[in-house]
DNA sequence: TAACTACGAGTGGTCAGACCACTTTGTAAT
DNA sequence: ATTACAAAGTGGTCTGACCACTCGTAGTTA
């Protein structure tokens, strides 16, 4: 009766025993968790068992392990998770093309959202990237991330974040004297909080970007 | 040298291994893997190894093992993916808005694709949607999904698919007869391609969910 | 011939024991 | 006190052995 059970997954069941236990012993983050053998002994289970339990709650970013050391509860907000699950889910049933539409979509809804926003005091943010613009010190990534972080969505950001790093793209190359005047008009556009101009610009840096072979 | 190796993680490798190795092979959704045993001896590995790559993939929802059958490919829309992501990813650090706001912005930009678009075959679909709306036969959510399916953006799709999960909103509830009416007028501005009007109209559809408390 | 039964092969689930590689710690020699 | 080294502890992996379950099939029966 006990080397076994009449439903599967075990393994299953020690996952949420760990997750009592790390909650019942009120283990820290980063605190270490019992060995695998105490594990093993407490639980009534097999360390094979015990293992692929922490195995799974590694590959999720919930735990770390160290060889020699032990098992310790790591910080969960890493992004163990969500790469493992854009290389499944982005895995090629999803063409380029998509991932670069999806981008777009949320960089320009981005823009969109500051138009309407009434925060004046972020207006300092903008010019000194007009500033750095015109002194070459500055990449379209750090704008275009700095404009979905003001918009305000974390999620968004989350997605776009995962898109830009999945797409692989050259985010940091130079730009050339084209886009830097497409992109200081743009930003001036924001500050007026006219959407239609601001969204026809951006339109204008995707041609531009495009005759570059992105 | 076999059993061992300078780094660490061979799991890990396993993991990375496996879903090459599903990727040559052209496992489909549903299609079997190789048994335990058989990828133990194809990756070089042994079979405990092989299993807590599984193991941690199944909590992932990745895979689903059925003792006695084998372990079989699942589509990732089931289960645990969708609860995990909400769980680790959605929770928290983002909040009910950031998902309706990001959910809105991917249903906006599909209507503003199907304006843009030429094809001019799927009126009938949409004319298809105004009918039902008249007989009642048609729920939001088949609607969006049509819109959305129909702008032929599938990573999108999938996003949305997952925010709607998680939002977990009445998709499905009763239309008021001023919501209908609103989708009509929506349906009707998307075929003449009114990208202004139908967006137009998708904001006003927002006001009357918001109304009712979402 | 058709339906049923029993059995064996194949597969996942689990366990125990054995090493290996690495880290920490304690102890003994300097 | 410092250093060097051995031992204990821990995760990483492999092997072989069962168990529980599914399924196809050979053999039996109606």
């Amino acid at each position: 009766m006990n080397p076994k059970n009449n439903s599967s997954k075990r393994f299953l069941e020690i996952v949420k025993q760990l997750r009592e236990l790390i909650h019942q012993e009120n283990v820290a983050v980063g605190g270490k968790l019992p060995s695998e053998r105490e594990l093993a002994e407490r639980l009534q289970v097999g360390r094979s068992t015990v293992r692929e339990a922490l195995r799974s709650l590694e590959l999720l970013g919930l735990i770390e392990t160290r060889r020699g050391e032990g098992t310790f509860l790591s910080d969960f907000r890493k992004h163990q998770l969500v790469e493992l699950l854009s290389t499944f889910i982005l895995q090629e049933s999803t063409s380029k093309k998509d991932v670069h539409k999806t981008r777009e979509t949320l960089e320009k809804e981005a823009i969109r959202t500051l138009c309407h926003s009434e925060n004046y005091t972020k207006h300092s943010i903008w010019d000194a990237f007009i500033v750095k613009l015109q002194h070459e010190e500055v990449s379209r990534e750090d704008i275009i991330r700095e404009i979905i972080i003001t918009s305000n969505n974390r999620l968004a950001l989350k997605i776009w974040f995962l898109l830009k790093q999945f797409a692989g793209e050259p985010y940091r190359s130079q730009m050339s004297i084209d886009e830097k005047n497409v992109w200081i008009q743009l930003l001036t556009s924001l500050k007026n909080g006219d959407e239609l101009m601001s969204i026809s610009l951006y339109n204008e840096w995707l041609l531009l970007m495009d005759r570059r072979e992105i």
